[in-house]
DNA sequence: GTGGTCTAGACCACC
DNA sequence: GTGGTCTAGACCACA
């Protein structure tokens, strides 16, 4: 999971642009020095989430698609964490502050 | 954590008031047909995040009381679910959007 | 993917019932002189496809659940075949036979 | 295989007709900006499975050849997708409905 | 070379 | 005990 995390954050930051051809996954584990089987895992949920995608000659390569599913299930996601914001007693405009905080701390990553 | 996130639900919503005493885990779980230890471990996650205190009779109480650890933590959710809307090519815009809407819906089912 | 169609094809024949748990991963392995990963595995993917579900226990329990993700796969599937089915020049009645006929033995073996 | 897929599709709904001589692999490639290779690794797998024929001068040619084999697979693929379905909880009249739905429709391409 | 799979053994948290 | 994960090594088909 911290490979996927990293991957993601490269993505939405921009290191990682669509279109971007993956090192393989036996080359990122040499060079992150740990095991293939755990790079190998983290780019097939890449790819089932739809971050990825396979190209012809079985690479991994960047791809940015919204579909349904995941935006159903960022919902779902953000219905229980903002629960919990208003279940500890924060009020609808600290949550909002909050998000909008995250959400521009994000994005000012994404133009560097 | 179904048990954990309908609590969090009520008190979200303002079924279970700040204040309010909670059924005995032996008791709920006999109610709901499940296991007392599943209860329990559910209350007892409940009280680590700061849902629930125990009162001088062991039994657990609704609190609501927002620390630092809690927001730090949401934070860094908030982040990682922002980083894979961007990752997947939302816009500020959507994202917000989608958020307002999500805090709204649930913000509603507090006043009822 | 063997251990995986026989347990669906277990499922359809009615040989395990809903409800019913399945042996453990490690102790399948066993029984069948494979890797407990290789069992592992299978019984994710029909996690994952909705076949199966975690109890409390950790134990894997048969479910039936037809979703609208699973029914559209099937007809992009159905599809296929049946294009083939026709490019080979096989008519309508030809191929609502040969359907006809496989639904029925599967579902002879239903009865069992 | 997305190759593969279309002139499936085409001979199926008859934009290729049986006899129809098909453009050459480099040709193709060129046309579709993809590798040469990859145009003649899908016409061959359709000529395996006897969706096309080379003739005297290296072409391959559209034939419409229902094959024992071809109908054993079909029926071996269609009972894994049957019983797929089966284990999901469809009732037979459900999946019928689907399959002639699919039938209809592939059926309906065919004409125009 | 690539990813995919199976085997194998170890350790973890959970119940 | 359970599944989940990481490591490790081997072999495969594919290109």
């Amino acid at each position: 999971m911290q490979i996927y995390d990293q991957i993601v954050e490269a993505i939405a930051s921009g290191k990682l642009e669509e279109g971007t051809t993956l090192p393989s996954a036996r080359r990122l584990a040499v060079d992150l020095g740990i095991n293939f089987h755990t790079v190998n895992k983290a780019y097939n949920l890449l790819r089932e989430r739809g971050f990825l995608i396979m190209n012809r000659k079985k690479m991994f390569v960047v791809q940015k698609s919204k579909d349904e599913k995941f935006i159903e299930n960022l919902k779902n996601l953000e219905e229980k964490l903002i629960n919990e914001a208003i279940a500890k007693g924060m009020s609808e405009n600290e949550i909002l502050s909050i998000l909008k905080n995250v959400l521009k701390k994000t994005k000012k990553g994404d133009s560097l």
